[in-house]
DNA sequence: ATGTATGCAAAACATTTGCACCTGG
DNA sequence: CCAGGTGCAAATGTTTTGCATACAT
């Protein structure tokens, strides 16, 4: 029950907060930007404000209830923090975003940070490339249609 | 000689991007913003505005003369480009970017995005750690101060 | 009740664009 | 001379903020 996310979160149970939460975790695409979910919520019926969903957002990330990513192509996009760090990669045709995790990239990674010196706190990986799903070139919500 | 690159990349030798240009070359931190480096010129007494900064930036990227890149903090840093590919690490406290290669890492995208069905087309790796370096904490310049 | 959340409109940023003027070849 | 480049101001797109109202507890 999401409920109890929010209030383990410290967060008032309210109803932007249950819907933004649930349309995450129901979303068939689990990378979304603000305004994917702002138009979504709106296409639902619900009402509600941008401004909302980013506030509601930022706290979510400040809470760990979900990270946010910077693809390119300007908007931020949120995903639902499932506690299994990955990496991302992503399909410049068509939007698609498929996660990994590789131990032997992550094991280098603090290899380098020690050498140069660095304690190792985060870290951004994404590819970028072209997928070979034949329903790929061409189709619809590549670009984020305006 | 700075202009013969210019004109190779078929941009006319003008005095913004003859400056902007030094500039990438000269300065000590490789990694700066359009800002940081239209702050810098108007410093050395030249005349220049913002836009033509972004726009000699945005063409001297398309040109293969800069590289682009979106570390956290909403201004993209540009760098002049080497030849030589490379990732970044950077320092969340003083803002220190040093940069790597790693071709174990380099591989390991390879057969990950070959794994799920991608052509790789290119790639962003970015670790955020602290560096050890004893004048760090609270050296200024960290926040890019507004 | 009452402190917190929300919606809306306006602000804040980073970046881009329109346009009249200037400049390099 | 003249296409292309520049500065300035205004426009854009994304995210944040101020404020009066609405809502959870």
């Amino acid at each position: 029950m999401e409920s109890q996310d929010l209030k383990n979160a410290g967060l008032k149970v309210t109803l932007p907060r249950m819907k933004i939460l649930e349309l995450l975790e129901t979303a068939t695409t689990h990378h979304l930007t603000a305004e994917d979910i702002y138009r979504q919520l709106l296409d639902q019926g619900e009402e509600i404000g941008l401004a909302t969903v980013y506030r509601v957002l930022t706290q979510f990330e400040a809470a760990g209830l979900v990270s946010r990513h910077h693809f390119e192509g300007g908007q931020a996009v949120f995903e639902l923090e499932r506690g299994r760090h990955h990496d991302h990669i992503v399909c410049i045709q068509c939007g698609k975003v498929e996660e990994f995790v590789d131990s032997t990239i992550e094991e280098r990674q603090k290899v380098i940070a020690d050498r140069l010196g660095f304690d190792i706190k985060d870290h951004s990986l994404i590819i970028y490339g072209e997928c070979r799903n034949p329903k790929c070139k061409g189709k619809a919500g590549a670009k984020r249609g305006k």
